[in-house]
DNA sequence: ATAGACCCTGTAGTTACTACAGGGTCAAGA
DNA sequence: TCTTGACCCTGTAGTAACTACAGGGTCTAT
């Protein structure tokens, strides 16, 4: 399988897939006669790995650790799961931060009484009461 | 005022103070004979200012508009009240975002069994199945 | 006279990519 | 045969929003 299908395949930029490759979180694959890269199947499911583990947030230092827990013949569980629930602790502490601001950002628009006003009480508060 | 006072009375690095600066979010400062920043009590205002914004998530680019209406005589209230309102829904869309993860991340963590297993069924789970 | 706390500029590093620039390869059509 | 187009390659630079030096200058106190 060439990049492209790979890419295609797994729905992923071509040069996110070389980026991967140049950081070491993907195994680099072999290469044809004239260059190219050429993935097997296990690529395609590393690089899901990778594209699955992102997509919950894990930052490329976790994914490696994930990755090289998975590499290990007995990838020990409790490491795993001790990588999960602190994940899980920083994404509850991201969502309260966010709540928190959501509440002071309604607080705010709503002295803006939709808009209407021609002096605008949000930047006095901004600028520090 | 010197920037290391500046500094600790907004509770924000020097290196900040200096960088929102150089992208000329911070107005310049006057300088003494000594070719040290010597700040005024208008660019205390100005870096609370934009601390509360990015406090708020705001980026650099909406501070910038923001700060733009800020400096207007007159700023106009309906464009303050769009910045606001934009983004609070991209702050709701993250929270949305992360609640999805934190949800996938709990059923994922909870096939651990609380880490006494020894194989690891949240490894193949995201290699794909 | 020198130690220490403060200030300066400018550059490089961080995260996680994205976007070129400037090339090579290969199959199909005129 | 030539060339067009879709692929592929490497390497560098840019993005956001800082942070961390390196290598210097200034000023006060001992």
């Amino acid at each position: 399988m060439r990049i492209g299908e790979l890419a295609a395949v797994c729905d992923c930029p071509i040069e996110t897939i070389r980026y991967y490759e140049k950081i070491g979180l993907l195994p680099k694959p072999l290469r044809t006669a004239n260059g190219y890269r050429s993935y097997e199947d296990q690529h395609r499911k590393w690089l899901q790995f990778i594209l699955h583990s992102r997509g919950l947030g894990f930052t490329q230092n976790e994914i490696r650790r994930l990755a090289d827990l998975a590499h290990n013949k007995a990838p020990a569980c409790a490491d795993v799961y001790e990588l999960l629930s602190s994940h899980v602790s920083q994404v509850r502490r991201k969502l309260r931060e966010l709540k928190q601001m959501e509440k002071s950002l309604v607080r705010l628009s709503e002295k803006c009484e939709d808009g209407t006003l021609n002096e605008c009480p949000v930047i006095d508060e901004l600028m520090g009461r």
